[in-house]
DNA sequence: AAAAATCTTGAAGGTATAATGAATTTCGCA
DNA sequence: TGCGAAATTCATTATACCTTCAAGATTTTT
């Protein structure tokens, strides 16, 4: 699963190392390793994880100045492990840019829960951005109800970016009538393709360069329709 | 006015309120706090904090269930405090949407520091849109709560102005009408759809050089409602 | 090549949704 | 407790959308 969130774990000691790639494999995160400050920080621009979880205590630099150097290009998540436990401590490695600090020794179930607020906090800000599927000259933005022909909006009604979405978040395959009809309009209404037609058929007025010879929204004779994208 | 980030403080326990409010306001913070579960859950929506210290251990009503009713309309960040130190426990609070949690006796030096870190999460949220909002003549400032239409400032009320802050935060986004009931009037009120009408309407009278011809504040019909600012 | 089936195209009526204006209730404040 | 502003509710008018239908074009079948 290539869309698995995916946590950098700085840590030299190779138990915990294990330990908890152990356990976050288990939960079906994808986990890469460091032993030392600077392996780190190179992991971190190259893979660009969706969380890391970093010791203090490293062999070659000290962790919050790890911390503060990942700041400098990335907001990605970071939680702190340490075995030290002093308030000083805790106050330079947050203020550094940390998010969350566990001490050693710490629970495993309290890790994973701390983890899922980082992850939580890391979707959200994605969710902010938009997501788009981009075919020609078009651009269709499935989150926001927002479809560009060039840099000019097209005003699509609900019915018609219900479809829409549904046909560009299938790019490339061909879906038949009634799957696209049980999607869009609901199972009751599977056997009216003539709404499907009608559809269609505006869609292909608002998108399309040439709506007679259609180049996004393409019919196959006798299934159903199939939308093509770039990429 | 002042526009220092507001805390709110949910805990029972007299002394524990005063502390922290002393610390907090000492700090600069604007601070309201709440001994009660179903007080705090009121103040939260109708002075929207920028972040909010909750004690688990309320007399009317659980903690947990205190997060879990301030998810279903808010991100404000949510610092737990509690002298419950189990791993269970930990787990069910930040799972039912907390941030981080506390447990008492803490020192107030990380207190502050996980303050510090909740308000980098709530102000990195709200920085991903601009912070000043153009739209033709309009000016919305988000941060100090004010309108001008030109020179002159735009008297609105107090639904009016949340209304068109969550409409201009997320300027250019087709919103859904459940979404904006959701986020200004609460979850109970999802579906009174008329209230927005109502209110777009005055929206549009008070900021719309053509109310009937609204340039600003547009209809997406039997979806929901956009705004439109400058870039 | 003719016929049949499928798809496209255009337009119009009915219906659900939105705008409007105003009355009523609630709430905050003195 | 009473006043005024704000929020809610309601009835009416206006609008946009979904649905429906019919005729022309295209593709497939025989």
């Amino acid at each position: 699963m290539s869309n698995a969130p995916h946590i950098l774990v700085i840590d030299d000691e190779s138990q915990i190392r294990r330990a908890i790639r152990t356990i976050l494999t288990e939960k079906g995160f994808r986990v890469t390793t460091a032993s030392r400050g600077e392996e780190g920080l190179t992991l971190a621009a190259t893979n660009e994880p969706d969380i890391i979880i970093l010791d203090l205590g490293l062999p070659d630099m000290d962790g919050v100045e790890v911390c503060a150097r990942l700041r400098e290009w990335t907001q990605c998540p970071i939680i702190i492990l340490s075995v030290r436990d002093s308030e000083h401590d805790k106050v330079a490695a947050l203020d550094a840019g940390a998010d969350d600090y566990l001490t050693k020794p710490f629970g495993i179930e309290e890790l994973l829960a701390r983890v899922r607020v980082a992850l939580r906090h890391s979707t959200s800000r994605q969710g902010a951005q938009t997501k788009l599927v981009k075919a020609g000259s078009l651009t269709i933005d499935l989150v926001w109800h927002i479809v560009k022909r060039g840099e000019e909006e097209v005003k699509l009604t609900g019915t018609e970016h219900k479809l829409l979405a549904y046909l560009a978040a299938n790019h490339g395959r061909v879906l038949t009538h009634q799957n696209i009809l049980t999607q869009v309009w609901g199972p009751a209404d599977a056997n009216h393709t003539e709404y499907l037609r009608v559809y269609m058929r505006q869609l292909r007025k608002k998108l399309e360069v040439d709506p007679e010879r259609p180049q996004y929204i393409l019919t196959e004779p006798g299934i159903g329709y199939r939308f093509i994208s770039d990429g």
